[in-house]
DNA sequence: CATGAAAGTTAGTGTGTACTAACATATCAA
DNA sequence: TTGATATGTTAGTACACACTAACTTTCATG
């Protein structure tokens, strides 16, 4: 027996198989195909894991692999990921709305939530929630058929002096590089504004809640945003 | 890596090796051991499944196997099965309440979200629902740490003229029999009341939600049923 | 443009969980 | 007591998913 599919998934995934669509669409934001070591670093497992799981999902006709030079979502991939993604910001929503839960701790749970929760219980959820369109970070919420309105990703180094933006994803695997971030302030999730851009690649200067935080030119171009 | 265990869960076990303790824990309610075909009925794999599973089982001190003569629960293996009921029992409450789920509905969500839940989620929802000690079936629900106060189980056949009970399972893995049961009435969590015994192995005559109903006595001898 | 580092893939292996087919044990009935 | 039947186990296989080690391709840079 394959482990457990949802009954109602159109092709019966593994909890698993789902996650790398979902890291892959992430990766994918910024306009770039997805990398093989990203998408293993955002999972934690081997790059060799990735490249056997790749070739998995191309045969189901998920995603599209370019030896050696990443792959893309399929659109059939694509929309699962994006059903995930629902899934995912409405258990989200609903345990920090509905059962008291801070919105740090909510991402855990509904990681392992959005595997095992039918498209009935998630849209049961949404309709106490009020059918919400958006988490509360901001982030929209796509269809239940996976449609959303995203906006541009670009990263930091890309933004124009006073412009503001909303942190969407890191595009690093360095866990050191990460903490840095965040303890800057920088997060998924953050406004930021851009205060001042020294020349000759010098770094940016952002406000950061409140706070002001520079970062080097190649910091900024790793940490990718979204218009608000 | 293994199949994405809670982060709570003693060992970490795998949501079908969990099953397994789940259903040997229902099975060995009437009694005796669960046997390996009584096992694969339930779980609706092959009984040379099920013999694999419990030798894995038994390597973690999960439960105990006389070769050729059924399985048990080992003390640990039996915590697990009842933290486990909890969180389905919970789980069904908590979706009967909150979202309006029938409680026909209720049970095969839970079945999948069982495994995926923390324990401090079922805890949240056990609060939301003021902590309550039986589901609405009457089933006790089983404490975090996994006691629970269970009464006796006999078959139908075992009860007196005139005695109340109420069904907890069937003890049979024909699924025409299940059927046919299902079909007069006779389902897990519903009352009955033992109107007639015919003498020399006759047929049994119940009510069921007010209905008569008359039931083999070999059939009598497969449902069991608890007090209330 | 040659080359070495970085990134990706293949090969081979292990574990969990399932299957079927073949064999072993238990049990009931003659 | 001895079979026949029901029940259980082993052996061999498959698939999903992970790993490490070894190899290949890409790409940046001298």
């Amino acid at each position: 027996m394959a482990p457990t599919p949802r009954p109602d998934s159109p092709v019966a995934l593994t909890g698993q198989a789902e996650d790398y669509l979902k890291v892959m669409y992430h990766l994918e934001r910024s306009g770039a195909a997805a990398a093989t070591s990203d998408i293993a670093a955002e999972l934690g497992v081997a790059p060799a894991s990735v490249s056997g799981m790749l070739q998995r999902l191309a045969r189901l006709g998920l995603v599209r692999v370019e030896r050696y030079r990443g792959a893309r979502l399929a659109p059939p991939g694509r929309r699962i990921a994006l059903q995930l993604i629902r899934r995912h910001r409405i258990i989200e929503s609903f345990l920090a709305t509905t059962l008291g839960y801070s919105w740090d701790d909510v991402h855990a749970e509904a990681e392992r939530l959005e595997h095992a929760a039918s498209a009935e219980l998630v849209e049961r959820m949404a309709a106490s929630l009020g059918h919400p369109t958006t988490d509360p970070h901001g982030a929209p919420i796509p269809t239940p058929e996976g449609r959303v309105n995203e906006r541009l990703l670009r990263s930091i180094a890309e933004l124009r002096l006073n412009e503001r933006a909303r942190v969407v994803l890191m595009r690093d695997r360095d866990p050191a590089f990460l903490r840095y971030l965040a303890g800057v302030g920088l997060r998924p999730g953050v406004e930021i504004t851009v205060v001042a851009i020294a020349p000759f690649e010098g770094p940016v200067e952002l406000r950061v809640s409140r706070k002001r935080v520079s970062i080097g030119a190649s910091a900024a171009g790793r940490v990718f945003v979204e218009s608000v």
